[in-house]
DNA sequence: TAACAATGCTTTATCGTTTAAGCAAAAGGG
DNA sequence: CCCTTTTGCTTAAACGATAAAGCATTGTTA
């Protein structure tokens, strides 16, 4: 059974594909059609269940409604909940989303532009991976609309949609803190990535400020390549030595994931040994025996930031550069102690 | 700066749009094209930067070279794992996904569909939502070619990927009675659906093999709609009567983790006051205090599989329809006490 | 050397849709 | 009653790529 075409609803009716076109993509009154012929159209077109073809129209209006995603890893939750605020969004807009896995990995990244420019999406939404820079100055100099979310590159004028990520882990440190914690660690990722920086430099400036100790061996970096190796090394080194820290803060909530399952089994108590704090939210940190204080991104609304952003930037042809700043939420329950 | 097409190529050579075309399809043989006129053409190519227009291509072909993906819910790690295989394995064919969530909802799942038919994927690949029988008729009517992973309908002959949910069931149950539990209490899905369907009845054939009470009180469930009210009632139910359950088989691993947040609150100890095991891993249930024994679903196969059944179809466009049946693992750890 | 094949390229139609331009016929205006 | 406008439709080109068919040359063979 063949799909139906114009053409098929034009025979059907004796007119010309044109004017089904034009009826059908309710352009009435520009077109000066008949009142009868267009209900006669519309009829026959229901009747044959006519569906139009996408792909000729995105040929013709060299648009095609499809908006490309690229993530670290879309079985990651984080990353899952993205896609889905996205997915949900860009269906408002009458758009649907291709997505791509980069694995934090430069070269999948490229050939996943690569593949997503060659299916003629309008746009791309991309948490960049280390080192994309040069992706993306090429997509400026092609003039591909496309909004970075999550991470950024301060010297790269794009649109993107972070939070604040220094003064949430500000907060966050500043929580530990309070709560009496004196030798306050961290565990972040091996990257140049801003976010992260970001996130040090919060840690860092709640230190100074609150005047703690800051050597060098509280601040442990793991890479996303050999995580669980990496995270128990940094874990030895910041509970096993001489000054054990009293509280550790985590970069992101697959390092507070994987670095608490080292804990659990070293014997140590959470919040009594140690207190805990974390960016992003889990399902795993909640059902932890002592749920997890963390910072809170605001998901839904970074999603529809990005589509929003990117749509206006495919509407308008603009060059204009919005980049959105939201606000997280401290999210505190056991795993800090009291407070 | 506009895309660089066939033609571009073409008029820097001095020849005709179709000779670009056999040379950068490959087809010089048939063809017949000169050897230098052939290097030249690819040499101009390179310069330009030459890139298909995929969408002129699918226009021509019919073909679109993307798959549909319908799954509950992106953002769920199960699903999002199923999608992240998916995605790798049809990338490794030259496809690309096109995804939706349709929340267990049939009117979005009938939407979804729709949306992704009218932008001519090649095919879908769907965990179809309750009730949604029709529509997989519609598209076999339509010649559609689909995959069905997860869960599928005895009564409609479609291609579907699945796991030995009955015996997998029976096996979880078994070893709690072989660890010791008399009264084995189960948390379902309120649904038809097959995959949860063929869990129950695993589970109530393995009561009945081992001799143990089976009352209807002992096998709960709860909406998808409404999950975390409905699983604190069955758990009240099941815990907190004259003759409390020593053991709780969960269907799912959004199940578990509801279940045991709730638990947690009160106060029960698992393994030594209760006993765990569900279907799915979670990062929730490794990080558990008592990590969660679980049947593990070969999820990098399902994804495999359905994607090859579902290119094979498109490839043959044959009417042939394939079952594939992969076996689970049984993870033992600690929520089920001693062995 | 006539007949035919092989070679190297062009022409043209096509996929399904959109849209500017064109062309009758009917309606309106002076 | 002639001229202009409006109305209602058709024609045709275009988007970018593909591929069958066509058409000159050149090369081969009896």
């Amino acid at each position: 059974m063949k799909k139906v075409s114009l053409k098929d609803i034009a025979t059907a009716a004796g007119v010309s594909t044109a004017l089904v076109s034009y009826v059908l993509t309710n352009k009435e009154k520009e077109a000066r059609i008949g009142e009868e012929m267009a209900k006669k159209i519309r009829e026959i077109a229901r009747q044959l269940n006519y569906q139009p073809n996408h792909i000729a129209r995105s040929l013709k209006s060299g648009r095609s409604f499809t908006i490309g995603l690229i993530v670290a890893d879309i079985s990651n939750p984080f990353f899952g909940n993205i896609a889905r605020t996205i997915e949900d969004e860009a269906k408002k807009n009458n758009y649907t989303v291709i997505f791509g896995s980069s694995d934090e990995n430069v070269d999948k990244s490229q050939d996943l532009i690569h593949v997503l420019l060659n299916r003629q999406v309008d746009g791309l939404i991309i948490t960049p991976t280390e080192g994309s820079e040069q992706q993306l100055l090429q997509l400026q100099s092609q003039h591909v609309p496309f909004v970075l979310i999550d991470r950024y590159f301060p010297e790269i004028a794009a649109n993107h949609i972070t939070v604040n990520n220094q003064e949430a882990a500000f907060q966050a440190v500043s929580h530990l803190v309070k709560a009496g914690r004196k030798r306050i660690g961290m565990v972040a990722y091996k990257t140049t990535l801003q976010h992260i920086s970001e996130r040090i430099q919060g840690y860092q400036a709640a230190l100074q400020q609150h005047e703690l100790p800051a050597p060098a061996s509280l601040l442990k970096r793991a890479r996303y390549s050999h995580l669980k190796t990496d995270i128990e090394t940094a874990i030895d080194g910041l509970l096993k030595g001489k000054h054990p820290a009293d509280a550790l803060f985590f970069a992101t909530n697959s390092l507070a994931i994987e670095g608490l399952k080292y804990i659990n089994t070293l014997g140590i108590h959470i919040p009594n040994d140690l207190a805990v704090i974390t960016f992003d939210e889990a399902e795993a940190l909640d059902l932890f025996y002592a749920p997890v204080t963390f910072v809170k991104q605001p998901i839904l609304d970074m999603g529809k930031a990005a589509v929003r952003v990117l749509l206006d930037q495919i509407k308008d042809n603009t060059t204009a550069v919005s980049n959105i700043c939201i606000d997280t939420t401290l999210i505190v329950r056991k795993s800090c102690g009291s407070q």
